[in-house]
RNA sequence: GGGUUGGUGGUCUAGUCUGGUUAUGACACCUCCUUGACAUGGAGGAGGCCGGCAGUUCAAAUCUGCCCCAACCCA
């Protein structure tokens, strides 16, 4: 204890901010204290309960600026929530469960997972990532975020893939599974079939190959035909040959049979729309499988299959002599022999759209196998309404989720083919292919280890069983945060399905990139839902991406990438939310230090003014008590502050973290520190305005909490709280948000006490006068009633008078404006005429009548307001403002 | 190729849904000022035909259509 407080000095207010020391103290002390930590009560009414679905980063990989934006953006959510509303879940995961984390641990040990048991590869990923999980902790902690780190999970641990197979077991009992051998989409490196969203495409260069066919029986105009290909090691596998219907040149060969080059084999020579008639000759043939298009055709013409390429695109006996080779080196070696026997008329390089594994980069196949499948095409709408039952910040990409949702062709493929991961708690019957499930309660099961729950086949009787050896993939899992959150079961005793905190959902907030939206959030949608029922999130807030300063993506390959750790080594946490706040939720933005140095400017700000609010009025132990009598200007910032704390109020509860930062920081700055703490210099003896100096500055400290939480707990600590009391009471982040007391004051008054102060301002400006330069005598005409006194400290005017009538003045008419709103719908294009004739002076104001005679039209008083040109005929200089007029001597 | 979103002083941005004639603020720039916290502060100034073209309207940054540019998603 003593040794830490001689490294921690007490928060002081003494000598400048140093967040360096200040920031590491706080996030230290918030962590061993569990400030943040959410203590469950199933009881607790769920409204008052503000849960957060965090999506869980990949934790082998290195924290970046989408990390700290994404999570920032939650904290302001959390604390806000938390000081309004009480209970808040902002939990951790740690995704640790896909394919990158199994090629590290194989990496780190030095190992390969084919010579493990699943289960003990799975134990070494574990160890392997406990390292890497506590060295995100760190990095995460040092963001200052109020994430509670006595609730986190990791994709990998027992329980949640216990949640995962039962997540399986469910869908499947409620007929949302099915294993079906259909094509699908199959990554060669990786050998799994992979889901669509995994799939992206990548410009590849290539060569196109002009292959002669030759026509078997004479049907046709010509005994051959050109077909252009980038694949010709596809040929072996050439099913059949397709022309478009419209394609006059080449109808001849349509109900023809064709000869392939080399393989001899006869396919036939078929019409459909699908061809696309302006690419190479318009024939093209169609194999198993090069492309979707040939899927199609697969099933539409109910082709046979003929598989030249294996699950490592490697090629098979229906290859000849090619056999054994690899797709890239099949290609070259059958380019060349065809060149050779005199089948290749044309050969040239281009560069085209590949479908890539997003994982691995490898242009992927489409094989047909065996796979499990999520139904989702027949409950389109359904996921449709969940979308619209949401509320998403922005509103506008709710378009986004609906687009997607209607573009879907395909159900959701779950089962991949790899070594490790989460298994199938699936076995086959060896005789009748019957599926055995596992019994929930056995869960997690590993079949290639577990025996099945049954002795015999409840189908034929068999007692033999082949364990399925596929496992999930990775959104089978991630997609079930909000039920792991929210410690979601299978009870055996009660058969149903519980939830150790069922306070918590549905979640009131789901955070995620914009990026991601088509799968991670719709596959959150899909399996939730199912399982529940119940839409998993009241709202949704999309963030967008940080961009370079040039506005550019950051990749690694542009080497334009800024790592949170460079940009934290320079600039103080704080500063760093404060420019992440900069941006409205939803759009990117680009990363620029400049604005970090804003950050900093107003940590520095508010430090020196809580200073200086510390000398005018020195802080008394528990709330300030408020004076019987408050004088005006003081009720003025304090009604001025209700009105910030409404607005606030309302742009946190809309995730309006822009619009907040900017009122905040412009009523802080400009109207607290420039106005009112220069008139308060003044005053200092006085109660009321010391009431009001502590009361708007705990108000402030308060404000600011959830966007600068270091600096705010730092001074709240030195200036008001217990020192002694356990920090979770003393906290500013465990106070109430403020809420408006309901003052009322002279806002006319009060604004125009600020312009008149803003003119000698002005005044002692052109005048290069130092601005606390003495004023001998000034008179104001104009309603400042109370603030007299105001003026007269905060600008040094020895004689201040208030005018009871307007000064000596001679006055024309400088311009006339008219209100549009109400005078254009009442005149319609007569306003043009109106226009025109004030304009060229042809009008006349009638005082008696109050009304504007011009284009023959007759304009009452609520119509138009004259504005006159004053020229002070007295002593001394006059100055106009908005509302008064000043005359200094 | 299709869809979505956006384009506002040098830079970043508010305003656009709900049209009203004077487009917000910050940074940078120029001038001035040491006010009992902060010169890393304060006061003032210059700088924009709101991507382009047409249209609707008395009135368009705002609504409609077309075009150009950028990002993202999907082929």
């Amino acid at each position: 204890m003593d040794a830490q407080t001689d490294e921690d000095p007490e928060p002081s207010l003494e000598g400048g901010y140093d967040p360096e020391t200040v920031e590491s103290r706080w996030q230290d002390r918030w962590v061993d204290e569990e400030i943040y930590a959410y203590e469950s009560d199933p009881k607790r009414d769920p409204n008052t309960v503000y849960a957060i679905d965090t999506p869980p980063p990949t934790v082998s990989g290195s924290l970046h600026m989408g990390h700290l934006y994404g999570s920032t953006l939650q904290d302001f959510a959390a604390r806000f929530q938390r000081m309004a509303d009480g209970d808040v879940l902002f939990p951790f995961g740690y995704d640790d469960n896909g394919i990158a984390s199994e090629r590290l641990t194989e990496k780190e040990l030095d190992i390969r997972h084919q010579d493990y048991e699943r289960r003990e590869f799975q134990e070494l990923c574990r160890e392997v990532c406990t390292e890497y999980e506590a060295e995100f902790t760190e990095k995460m902690q040092n963001l200052g975020t109020s994430i509670d780190w006595s609730n986190t999970y990791k994709t990998i641990e027992p329980r949640v893939q216990r949640i995962s197979q039962l997540s399986f077991l469910d869908l499947y009992e409620k007929g949302r599974e099915y294993r079906k051998k259909a094509p699908a989409i199959w990554c060669p490196e990786c050998e799994t079939a992979i889901s669509q969203v995994e799939m992206e495409d990548d410009e590849r260069h290539s060569h196109f190959n002009d292959i002669a066919f030759d026509v078997v029986g004479d049907g046709a105009d010509r005994d051959e035909f050109i077909i252009s290909t980038t694949r010709p090691e596809l040929i072996p596998a050439c099913v059949a040959v397709f022309v478009h219907p419209d394609d006059e040149d080449n109808q001849d060969l349509v109900g023809e049979t064709a000869r392939v080059p080399i393989f001899g084999h006869e396919v036939p020579i078929i019409a459909d729309d699908r061809v696309d008639m302006e690419k190479g000759s318009g024939v093209v043939m169609c194999c198993t499988f090069g492309d979707q298009n040939d899927i199609e055709w697969y099933q539409a013409h109910d082709l046979p299959l003929r598989v030249a390429i294996d699950e490592s695109a490697t090629m098979t006996d229906l290859a000849g002599d090619y056999e054994g080779l690899s797709t890239e080196e099949a290609r070259e070696a059958i380019v060349e022999d065809l060149d050779d026997d005199g089948y290749l008329r044309d050969r040239w390089e281009i560069t085209h759209a590949v479908g890539v594994h997003e994982r691995c980069d490898t242009p992927v196949e489409f094989r047909v196998s065996k796979q499990w499948y999520v139904e989702i095409l027949d409950h389109k709408e359904e996921y449709l309404e969940a979308g619209r039952e949401m509320d998403w910040y922005p509103e506008k990409m709710f378009t986004r989720y609906k687009h997607w949702i209607e573009g879907l062709e395909w159900d959701w493929l779950i089962s991949r083919q790899r070594d490790s991961g989460i298994p199938f708690p699936v076995w086959y019957c060896a005789e009748c292919d019957h599926e055995i499930m596992a019994a929930k309660e056995d869960l997690p099961v590993d079949p290639l280890s577990d025996e099945p729950p049954v002795d015999a086949c409840p189908e034929c009787g068999h007692d033999e069983f082949s364990a399925e050896e596929d496992v999930f993939d990775t959104w089978a899992t991630s997609s079930l945060t909000p039920l792991i959150n929210a410690g979601w079961d299978w009870d055996a005793d009660a058969e149903a399905f519980t939830m150790d905190k069922p306070e918590l959902y549905p979640f009131d907030l789901r955070p995620q990139g914009h990026d991601i939206i088509s799968f991670w959030l719709f596959h959150t949608v899909v399996k939730c839902y199912e399982h529940t029922g119940e839409v998993p999130f009241d709202a949704t807030m999309i963030h967008g991406h940080v961009l370079d300063e040039n506005r550019e993506k950051m990749s690694k390959s542009k080497g334009n990438i800024v790592a949170p750790d460079e940009v934290l080594a320079e600039y103080p946490v704080d500063a760093v939310r404060f420019w992440t706040a900069s941006a409205a939720v939803g759009d990117d933005f680009p990363y620029q230090e400049k604005d970090l140095r804003a950050g900093e400017k107003l940590l520095r700000k508010l430090w020196n003014a809580s200073k200086l609010v510390d000398t005018l009025a020195p802080a008394e132990p528990g709330e300030p008590e408020e004076p019987a009598e408050l004088e005006p200007i003081d009720r003025w910032l304090l009604a001025e502050l209700d009105d910030a704390v409404d607005e606030l109020t309302a742009q946190f509860e809309d995730y309006e973290f822009a619009k907040a930062r900017d009122r905040l920081r412009t009523f802080f700055w400009n109207t607290f520190c420039d106005d009112y703490l220069e008139i308060a210099k003044g005053r200092e003896d006085n109660p009321s305005t010391q009431y009001a100096l502590r009361t708007a500055h705990r108000t402030f400290l308060e404000l600011w909490a959830p966007f600068l939480p270091h600096v705010t707990e730092e001074i709240w600590q030195a200036v008001y709280a217990d020192g002694d009391a356990a920090l979770d009471d003393t906290s500013i982040h465990t106070r109430d948000w403020p809420s408006p007391q309901g003052y009322e004051a002279d806002l006319e008054a009060g604004e125009t006490a600020l312009e008149v102060i803003g003119a000698l301002r002005r005044y002692k400006s052109e005048h290069q006068l130092p601005l606390n330069a003495d004023l001998e005598s000034v008179s104001v005409y104009g309603p400042i009633e109370g603030f007299e006194d105001a003026i007269q400290n905060v600008m040094h005017v020895q004689d201040l008078a208030v005018l009871e009538t307007e000064p000596e003045v001679t006055t024309e008419v400088a311009s006339i404006d008219l209100d549009y709103s109400t005078l254009g719908p009442k005149f319609g294009s007569k306003v043009g005429d109106i226009d025109a004739g004030i304009e060229s002076g042809e009008y006349e104001i009638d005082r008696d009548a109050d009304v504007l005679r011009v284009a023959g039209e007759e304009l009452d008083d609520e119509l138009f307001e004259v504005e006159l040109e004053r020229t002070y005929s007295g002593e001394g200089d006059m100055i106009e403002t908005e509302s008064a007029v000043v005359i200094v001597d």
